[in-house]
DNA sequence: TTGGAATCGGAACGGCGGACCCGCTTGCTG
DNA sequence: CAGCAAGCGGGTCCGCCGTTCCGATTCCAA
């Protein structure tokens, strides 16, 4: 990895700067010639470097999904679990719908797409978010980390089917905010 | 249409009856030449029937659209406006989550997919729903026909996502239970 | 029964997109 | 500077899918 030429190392660079932006803006449906177009390379450049298109927007997206659950970590010793939750669960929502790449990852059927378990890691630390807010009294105690995500996906399906709504938003939230017992 | 040669008649049906039972299952998704064979025709016969996929796909959808619409309107004179609403929006995303072409159907960006208005039929009956509920205190004010629309798509990712989670359904219905004020 | 037209069915076409390969180029090393 | 291996690139193959075409078949009416 390190003794490559020179030119493969820049190469491979911006290779994955162009995966970043072509990702960001069309999710995985981009087709991998217009990524290496915009990279200024060929195809077998790509696949020089990455073995699949997978691989390649998996090296895309897991260092934010990884940023992602460090961010969780660094919160979860905070005061106002309550408040703390809900700015988070916000945020990683609007970052994703900013970025269709994370919104595709996210969404993917858990299991297959990080083996490394960069999406677990992120389950994980916002679980414990999640728990102590639930303590807290400030979340519904009928909901676990896998809901969580699960609603998160469901928040970016209604984000792209009419974007810029944002109170629906909120309509999730107040869910998450009430008693579970208010159901009929 | 009624002096069709008998045969031909018969095999209309029978792509009908295939393509309803493919698009549930496997909604847009499926490949043409499944829903032939299914039939046990050609694809060039599914051709003679119906000018493009997609119009095969709306004949299937069209009249169950119109049959939530239907049913919407027969229930616009109840009593109970907020029991009723919240039981229609469960039924529809339970018959959408059994049925992936309702499916596809709702979540087309609206406009080009029912030039002859069901879905604007099935819109405007559910606002109605809504807005009785909206008058009676039992659903948030700061809600109208369309963010409906897209709470059903989101709620249909849900349901997709992590199939089986009916309580995740119970947390946007309590969502819209709430008062829009109660939001931070 | 039979002629011919409507219908059938599946082979063929075209476009698309992922993966691979091979002749040419380029940069490292001695 | 020279030689060679690593790297490059895009042409190519392959599979998939919507659509079209046409020879074979079936139905209807005379």
């Amino acid at each position: 990895m390190e003794k490559m030429r020179a030119d493969a190392r820049r190469n491979r660079a911006k290779v994955l700067a162009a995966a970043e932006e072509a990702f960001a803006l069309d999710g995985l449906a981009v087709p991998l010639d217009d990524i290496a177009r915009l990279a200024g390379v060929g195809a077998g450049t790509v696949y020089r470097h990455f073995p699949s298109k997978e691989a390649l927007f998996q090296a895309v997206v897991l260092d934010r999904i990884q940023q992602f659950a460090e961010e969780a970590r660094a919160l979860a010793t905070a005061d106002e679990p309550g408040a703390v939750f809900f700015d988070y669960f916000v945020r990683v929502i609007r970052q994703a719908s900013l970025n269709r790449a994370i919104c595709d990852a996210l969404a993917e059927s858990s299991g297959h797409a990080f083996k490394a378990g960069a999406g677990d890691e992120f389950r994980a630390a916002f679980a414990e978010l999640l728990a102590r807010a639930q303590a807290a009294g400030a979340v519904r105690a009928d909901i676990d980390g896998d809901d969580l995500r699960a609603l998160i996906v469901g928040c970016l399906a209604v984000e792209r089917y009419a974007p810029g709504t944002e109170h629906l938003l909120r309509v999730v939230l107040d869910g998450l905010r009430a008693a579970a017992a208010t159901t009929a």
